[in-house]
DNA sequence: TCAAGTAACCGAACACTGTTAGGTTCAGAA
DNA sequence: TTCTGAACCTAACAGTGTTCGGTTACTTGA
């Protein structure tokens, strides 16, 4: 066969077809042979689509970001954004599981991921955060959440409740942690969230004071 | 050439090969072939000391945990055994960040991993903290710094000013963000780090007082 | 002391991987 | 109508983890 009447492929199609086989066998499960063959077609032709694997890759990536709502800034409380953002964003990762890994070490270079960026920065700025602490909350919230989604805590353990039941006197019960793994990590990250808020309240109280009457020395850093 | 009177290889010298490898050319540079020869040995030779690449890859992840210091727990004090847990962890990573991928998504199924993680619940429930809060302060903090240090140790941002200026307002220094990478990942973890602990405070405080006149609904929850 | 067994190396191969080159056919522009 | 480029193909390249079978040396048991 040469060039078909009518496509066979598009980008769309494509990325649907490899998050389905990452979903269902892994990262590791993807490769451009099985993909082609998914698509009843040759694994060469994938390559008039997307110029690389990491190129497909980066562009389901950025499919997947697009449920990350980062809007809970514009009523300009801190709080609200941060959470809202922290939820949707642990809620697309935690969707497809096994791209995680792709996900959190690619580079937030993507047109979308800036204007995230963008958008969370001005709106801690705009509450009230003095730059440089926009940038560190920022990042700080994102390791949360990344940190949450790449690995389960919970699924770390084993179930097998005689592994622990001697040498491991706290973990005694740490069998039941395979057992509740999302529930365990979902409270987790609720409580991580919740203490990270809590506390930032208290610093911002600080930093307000701090700020209120004279510049103070973040102004020199606006990143 | 067959059997050598003195072994050629130890589990050891092929361990820090491996690192070395990995340290340099990244995670991709790392192939059991490089790696042989590296060694002045074929291929086939690692597998009489490895059953598998990630079999090697575990045993270098635990040699790199190894630095993980949870003694902190020892005095009593939660906060600090957080605290030294949580900055020696990242340490441990920061010292291979090619690596990072790695320990992050593997399982902490292993020995060492076990009896730190038994350290942890033990000092966390010693201190008062309920067994199910230990658990989920545990991942919490695990949270932080795997996230911290995925993200870190691969820089996000482009050092291309002109990208930013129009487009993302409130980004217009971000070129600078990879220049001081460094430096901003690291207080943003302790910013990270500090609000959380401070947060738990709070937490703890509420735990102590409602647990403390009588047994609550925790006590049913042993892990 | 001598045989048997196992450990540690080698070369060659298998079944994969991502990717490229070059060929063919079709759609739309000049 | 010819030309260009897009979208498919087959075939191949270089590289991957791993296994097989062979060879030699050390270790163990009788």
């Amino acid at each position: 066969m040469a060039r078909p009447k009518t496509p066979l492929l598009t980008r769309e199609g494509i990325r649907d077809a490899a998050l389905g086989l990452v979903d269902r066998d892994g990262l590791e499960g993807l490769s451009m042979r099985k993909l082609a063959q998914e698509l009843d077609v040759q694994a060469a032709s994938l390559y008039s689509h997307y110029r690389t694997k990491d190129d497909l890759l980066a562009d389901i990536a950025n499919g997947i970001m697009a449920g990350v709502d980062v809007s809970g800034f514009d009523g300009g409380d801190w709080r609200h954004g941060l959470t809202v953002w922290a939820r949707t964003y642990r809620r697309a990762l935690a969707a497809h599981p096994n791209l995680v890994p792709v996900i959190a070490v690619g580079p937030g270079r993507r047109e979308e991921a800036l204007r995230r960026a963008d958008a969370i920065h001005g709106g801690l700025v705009a509450a009230g955060w003095p730059p440089r602490h926009a940038t560190m909350i920022g990042a700080s919230t994102k390791y949360l959440v990344v940190g949450g989604a790449i690995n389960s805590f919970a699924r770390g353990f084993d179930d097998d409740v005689q592994v622990y039941r001697d040498r491991y006197p706290n973990l005694f019960q740490a069998h039941k942690l395979a057992e509740h793994a999302v529930e365990i990590d979902e409270d987790s990250f609720e409580l991580a969230l919740e203490a990270f808020l809590a506390g930032l309240e208290g610093l911002f109280e600080k930093v307000r004071t701090r700020t209120g009457g004279n510049p103070g020395e973040d102004e020199g850093a606006r990143y």
